[in-house]
DNA sequence: TCAGCACAAATTGTATACAATCTTATCGTA
DNA sequence: TACGATAAGATTGTATACAATTTGTGCTGA
């Protein structure tokens, strides 16, 4: 049975659970519940998570390496959550990385990526008018999404979910003023163009425009 | 015997296996030594290292969180090192970064940093009138990372570190050439001055001249 | 009182054992 | 021959056991 294998082969829960640990981990940590400086004790977790101590260790070093816990050796890891100076730091480099990337974008973007752009800003006029709120937050994210790995910079790219994913904690925007959809939407269409005309100036026009906004729309 | 302990405690040798193993790994894979799409068993690379296999995932992880492997649940961990076009892309994300990091560093720099600038600035020029070229490779990147460090912004420090080290493996620049350390001192010198005068523009424009020069050194 | 030591408990680091999954080789059948 | 089923071997995932180190505690003696 090809479909039922196939289903099986896309819900399987095989995912390892230093995976799961992991994203479990730093949610709680970008949440805020784990706060800087907590004390991260492996047997604690273990018992919190009903897990062993291989898989868990392993998520603790991945958390390392992203910066999220600092570990000391034979004594153990420690929250380094983001410090609101972080978070700011954070969203200058991201508007930064965010008109780098446009740039990459449009000069390298292939049909079928193209395509997916298409498809997405479809989706964000539909749900413009539909006014689902909850469903463009998604769009938004995946529109931003689909410029990073248009860049095809593998490192860019990285740096740009991390930033995206770690300021997606942090205090979202006025989502029901009565233009924020509007105002969204117009500014994506204008980067959306730039990618049509295939014009990099004007796509960093709009970036950087769209970035501005995002910020005045935060703190309005 | 207080001087011993102190010994001790800088040269102790608990440094935990997977940490070595990472840095280990880590250097194979920038220096090529790992191919891209190469296999990392596991049982093989702890006959190879003569540990066992918890340490070696441990590190295992903290390369797959840098990018330098990707592993398939199930399957295994196989090398993705860096393609010409990453190293490329690399050297532009390095450029944009090193500048924006002059900016922040000359405006968020402490007395102290300032002094440690200052310090190694010297050493730059102690050496390059000795024409001592292996010590000035790490006097410069020395006083980058002072920069980094100085910028006090988290993220972007882990970054310029990663750029760094991972393109320290490329092809170098041609440091024999009769004037590279003549240029290289003056355009740190330009760069040295603008934390001087507390000069951000000044700043960003010395370093844009220095990472244009550096690049032209590579090529020339 | 309290510095300093010794020992016990807790915690981290590493190795090994076992379980689950994937790969490969073999064989039989159409 | 080509193909698929199947079982053996290899490899990864997880749990547990043991070793090394750190931390906590209580005692001693100046």
């Amino acid at each position: 049975m090809s479909i039922i294998k196939y289903i099986e082969d896309n819900h399987k829960k095989n995912r390892p659970l230093s995976l799961t640990l992991f994203e479990r981990l730093q949610e709680d940590i970008l949440s805020n519940n784990l706060k800087t400086g907590d004390k991260l004790t492996e047997s604690k977790l273990c018992k919190e998570y009903n897990v062993s101590r291989t898989p868990l260790r392993e998520a603790l070093r991945q958390l390392e390496s992203d910066g999220l816990i600092e570990t000391i050796p034979n004594r153990g890891a420690f929250v380094a959550g983001l410090s609101p100076q972080d978070v700011s730091d954070l969203t200058e480099l991201r508007n930064q990385a965010e008109i780098s990337a446009v740039r990459w974008a449009i000069e390298r973007i292939t049909e079928k990526e193209r395509e997916e752009l298409d498809e997405t800003f479809e989706f964000m006029q539909f749900y413009t008018h539909k006014n689902d709120i909850p469903k463009m937050l998604n769009i938004n994210k995946a529109f931003h999404k689909v410029i990073y790995n248009a860049t095809h910079n593998k490192m860019l790219i990285k740096s740009l979910n991390e930033y995206q994913l770690y300021l997606s904690y942090t205090n979202p925007s006025n989502y029901y003023e009565p233009n924020y959809l509007r105002e969204v939407l117009y500014e994506h269409r204008e980067i959306y163009n730039a990618f049509l005309s295939h014009d990099k100036d004007a796509g960093e026009a709009a970036m950087r425009y769209h970035m501005t906004n995002s910020m005045k729309r935060k703190f309005r």
